[in-house]
RNA sequence: CGCGGGGUAGAGCAAUUGGUAGCUCGUCGGGCUCAUAACCCGGAGGCUGCAGGUUCAAGUCCUGUCCCCGCAACCA
C-alpha cells in the first residue's frame, strides 16, 4: 500500500532581525507535527523558509553598510542565524526555501505573469500620501497626526503605477470557504477574519512596487518589483517544484495538509493565498492553522520593547528538548500563552524531572538492584493492582492520537502524563522494595511490576519522540527497547517488550534545575544581550546652538608637556599632573582619567589643554584649567582618549 | 456603539452538546525509602469581573456594564 502523504510548512520568517522564542515556539510545534506524521508511517514534506525581500530589509542593509543579499545572508546563514537555529532545536525540515534562491524568483516571474495574462492582475494607480524627503508612500491610517511616522514632516497627496491582484473578485468564494468550511482553525479566527475584511468589502491587492527595489523584478515592466503577497506565500509551491525545474514534487505533495502560521498573518494566508490559488486554477491548501503568541509580560513580545526571548541562551541553558517540550506542554495551541522563565524551569523540573526522568531512574535502577538488569521469564500479575495501569498503558495511543490529530499538542502531552503519574502511583502501591525482601516467594510478582513499569516508559518515549527526540531515545534504550517495539504500531498495545528484557542503566534524562541559579544565569545573559544590542559606536550630536567666534577666542588653548603625573590618593578617577605650559612655571591641573591611562605611561607626552578656566578644588588640590580629550561610546561604554600631540611643538604653543 | 480574544483558589491554566467547578505550582499535615531532597496520600483555599434574565439546572445561553490584551488593510 502506498504510504500517505502529509505536507506541512512553517510560514516563512522575514530574516530583518535575529529570531526569537515566538519563531522557534512555531518552528517546534511544526515540527512536532511532521516527526509525529513521520511516526505513523507518512511520508512526510516538512517545509520552512526565509521572505528575503522588502524595503525593510533595503533599509537595514543600507543601515549596516552591506549589500541586502549580504544582510539577509548573514542572519540566514551566518553563525547563530536562522539555520543553525533550526539546527541546535533539532528542526528536521526537509527543504529549506529563501524566496532569494533562483528557482523561486524565476518561478515568481511566472506566477507573476500567469496572474497578469489571465487578467487579474492589472496596471492601476496607487492613491497615498507621500513624503519626499523619505521618499516613502504612505497610506491615511499610517499617518502619525496626519504627518510622515518616520519623519514627522508634512506629506503630499500622491499616486504611484503599481500591479493590483483583483482580490475583490474572489470575495464570495472566500467567504465560502471561510465561514462553511473548516479551512481556517482555530473557528474565532474565522469571525475576525470575515467582520474585518470580507464584510467591509475586499479591495483590490496592490502587487507591486516602484518605491524600493530589493525584490523580484516584474519582467515584462523595469522598475516594478513583485511585492511581498506574490513572492512570499508563493513559497510554499514553489519549494515543491511549481513553475521551476529545481524540484519535482508538485504533483506529490500539493496540496499541503496544513500551513502552521502565526494569528499575524492569518489574514494573508485565509483570504490573499486562497484567492491567489483560485486564480492560478491551483487546489487550495486544505487547512490554515493560526496558533497563538508566546507573551511576556502579558503583553507583545517585540524588538522595539526589548522584551525578546532568545532560545540560544534557553536552549544551551535547559537543553533543546526541555525547551521544545515546554513550549508544547505548556500553551493550548491555539491561543495566546504567557511565556516566562519561572514556568520554563517548573515544567522542567515538575514533569521532566520529577516525573518522567524520575521514573525512568528507579524502574530501572529497581531492575538491576533486584534482578541484575535482566527481569525473570516467570513473572506474576495480579488483576486488581495491574488493570487500571494496563488499560490506560493499552489505550493511551489512541487518546495521545486524537489530540495530535486536532494539533492539540498540549492535551496529547497530558493524556502521556497521566500515565506517567499514574506509574509513579502505582509504584507505592506494589511497594517493590517490601516485595524484593521475600524473592523467593515474590520475585515473580516483583518481575512483572517492574515490567509494566518498563512498559509505561517504552509507550510514553514513543509517543514523545516528537516533541523530544534525543531525550525519547534514551528511554528506548535504557528501558531495552529494540526497534520493533519502538515503532507506531508497537505503541498500540500493551505487552510489547519481552519480559526477559535487559534494562541499561543511564545518566539521569532530565537533572533537576536550581531555580534561583538559573534564573541569576538567564539575568545576566540578558543583561550581556542588551550590551551586544548596544550601537557599536555612539558620538555626541552636534550642538545645534552657534557660538559667536569672539566667545570661542577667550578659549586659551595651549600644548603642554606632561613633566609629572601621579594618581591622587583616595581617588579612583583623578591623575594629578605636573605640566610645563611654557611660562616656566609648573601649573598643575587634575584630570578625572585614571580609568584610561597609567599616569606613567603619560610622563613626557605633548598634550593639549585649556588654561585660562578658572581654578577648582578637586580632592583638596588646585587644578588650573582642563586637558582636552576625545570621547565616544562603544557598547555602551564610555571611551576616551586624550589628544596626544606631536613632540615637535614646543610648550605653550597657542591652539587656533 | 470598528473587529476579535480574555477576566475561574495566592500564581498559571482546564472544563465536549448547559448537568457535582478540575489541573499544576505554592501552602498545611501525613506516608514511603526504589529513585533525580524525588515519589504517594490527605486538608485548607472559589458567591467563575459586576448586575440582571432564560432554565428543573448556567463558568457555559441572552441583555447590560466595567477592566485587560491584540488587530484595525498594503505593515513581510
Amino acid at each position: 500500500m502506498e504510504k500517505k502523504r502529509f505536507y506541512i510548512t512553517t510560514p516563512i520568517y522575514y530574516p530583518s532581525d535575529k529570531l526569537h522564542i515566538g519563531h522557534t515556539y512555531c518552528t517546534v510545534a511544526t515540527d512536532a507535527m511532521a516527526r509525529y506524521k513521520r511516526l505513523t508511517g507518512c511520508d512526510v514534506m516538512f517545509l520552512t523558509g526565509t521572505d528575503e525581500h522588502g524595503q525593510k530589509i533595503e533599509d537595514k542593509a543600507r543601515e549596516a553598510g552591506v549589500t541586502p543579499q549580504q544582510f539577509v545572508d548573514h542572519i540566514v546563514t551566518g553563525p547563530r542565524g536562522i539555520l543553525d537555529l533550526w539546527k541546535l532545536m533539532n528542526i528536521s525540515n526537509d527543504r529549506f526555501i529563501r524566496t532569494t534562491d533562483g528557482y523561486h524568483v524565476s518561478a515568481i516571474q511566472k506566477i507573476f505573469r500567469k496572474l497578469y495574462d489571465n487578467g487579474d492582475i492589472y496596471k492601476g494607480k496607487y492613491v497615498g500620501k507621500y513624503c519626499k524627503p523619505c521618499e516613502s508612500f504612505w497610506t491615511e491610517s499610517q499617518l502619525v497626526d496626519g504627518k510622515c511616522p518616520d519623519c514627522g514632516r508634512e506629506v503630499a497627496d500622491a499616486e504611484e503605477e503599481a500591479y493590483f491582484f483583483r482580490l475583490s473578485k474572489y470575495a464570495e468564494r472566500v467567504r465560502h470557504l471561510l465561514e462553511d468550511t473548516d479551512f481556517l482553525e482555530p473557528r474565532s479566527r474565522v469571525h475576525e477574519m470575515v467582520n474585518n475584511f470580507i464584510k467591509p468589502g475586499l479591495e483590490d491587492l496592490c502587487v507591486s512596487r516602484t518605491s524600493f527595489t530589493w525584490g523580484i523584478p516584474v519582467d515584462f515592466d523595469p522598475g516594478h518589483v513583485v511585492y511581498v503577497w506574490v513572492d512570499a506565500l508563493s513559497n510554499y509551491i514553489t519549494a515543491l517544484g511549481y513553475e521551476n525545474n529545481q524540484y519535482d514534487d508538485y504533483g506529490k505533495f500539493w496540496p499541503a495538509d496544513v500551513h502552521f502560521v502565526g494569528k499575524e498573518i492569518v489574514r494573508f494566508h485565509s483570504i490573499i493565498w486562497p484567492a491567489m490559488l483560485m486564480s492560478l486554477g491551483e487546489p487550495l491548501p486544505k487547512k490554515v492553522f493560526g496558533h497563538g503568541w508566546l507573551l511576556l509580560d502579558g503583553g507583545k513580545m517585540s524588538k522595539s520593547k526589548g522584551n525578546v526571548v532568545d532560545p540560544y541562551i534557553l536552549a544551551e541553558l535547559f537543553g533543546v528538548d526541555a525547551l521544545r517540550f515546554f513550549l508544547l506542554r505548556t500553551f493550548p495551541f491555539g491561543s495566546d500563552g504567557n511565556f516566562s522563565n519561572e514556568a520554563l524551569i517548573q515544567t522542567i523540573n515538575v514533569d521532566l524531572a520529577n516525573d518522567l526522568g524520575n521514573l525512568l531512574s528507579r524502574t530501572v535502577s529497581m531492575a538491576g538492584k533486584y534482578f541484575d538488569g535482566q527481569l525473570p521469564a516467570v513473572q506474576a500479575g495480579d488483576e486488581e493492582k495491574d488493570a487500571e495501569l494496563t488499560g490506560m498503558i493499552s489505550t493511551l495511543r489512541d487518546r495521545y492520537e486524537e489530540q495530535m490529530e486536532k494539533f492539540a499538542f498540549q492535551n496529547a502531552l497530558a493524556e502521556i502524563f497521566k500515565v506517567i503519574d499514574r506509574a509513579n502511583k502505582y509504584i507505592d502501591e506494589n511497594a517493590p522494595w517490601a516485595l524484593a525482601k521475600d524473592m523467593e516467594t515474590n520475585g515473580p510478582r516483583l518481575g512483572r511490576v517492574l515490567y509494566n513499569l518498563l512498559e509505561v516508559l517504552r509507550i510514553s518515549a514513543i509517543l514523545l519522540t516528537p516533541f523530544i527526540p534525543e531525550s525519547a531515545a534514551e528511554v528506548l534504550r535504557q528501558v531495552g527497547a529494540d526497534a520493533s517495539a519502538s515503532s507506531w504500531e508497537s505503541a498500540a498495545r500493551y505487552g510489547g517488550l519481552p519480559e526477559t528484557v535487559t534494562v541499561v542503566r543511564g545518566e539521569n534524562l532530565f537533572p533537576r534545575v536550581d531555580a534561583e541559579q538559573a534564573l541569576e544565569q538567564l539575568e545576566q545573559a540578558a543583561e550581556a544581550a542588551r550590551k551586544a544590542a548596544l550601537p557599536d559606536l555612539e558620538i555626541e550630536p552636534q550642538l545645534p546652538e552657534k557660538v559667536d567666534f569672539e566667545t570661542f577666542s577667550k578659549s586659551d588653548f595651549r600644548a603642554v608637556k606632561v613633566k609629572d603625573c601621579q594618581a591622587v590618593k583616595k581617588s579612583a578617577k583623578l591623575l594629578k599632573f605636573t605640566l610645563d605650559d611654557g611660562t616656566g612655571t609648573d601649573r598643575q591641573i587634575l584630570s578625572g582619567i585614571a580609568k584610561w591611562y597609567r599616569p606613567e605611561d603619560l610622563i613626557g607626552k605633548t598634550l593639549m589643554a585649556i588654561v585660562n578656566l578658572p581654578p577648582r578644588k578637586m580632592m583638596g588640590q588646585e587644578s588650573n584649567g582642563m586637558l582636552i580629550s576625545a570621547v565616544h561610546t562603544e557598547k555602551g561604554e564610555e571611551c576616551l582618549h586624550l589628544l596626544i600631540l606631536d613632540d615637535a611643538i614646543p610648550a605653550g604653543a597657542k591652539m587656533c
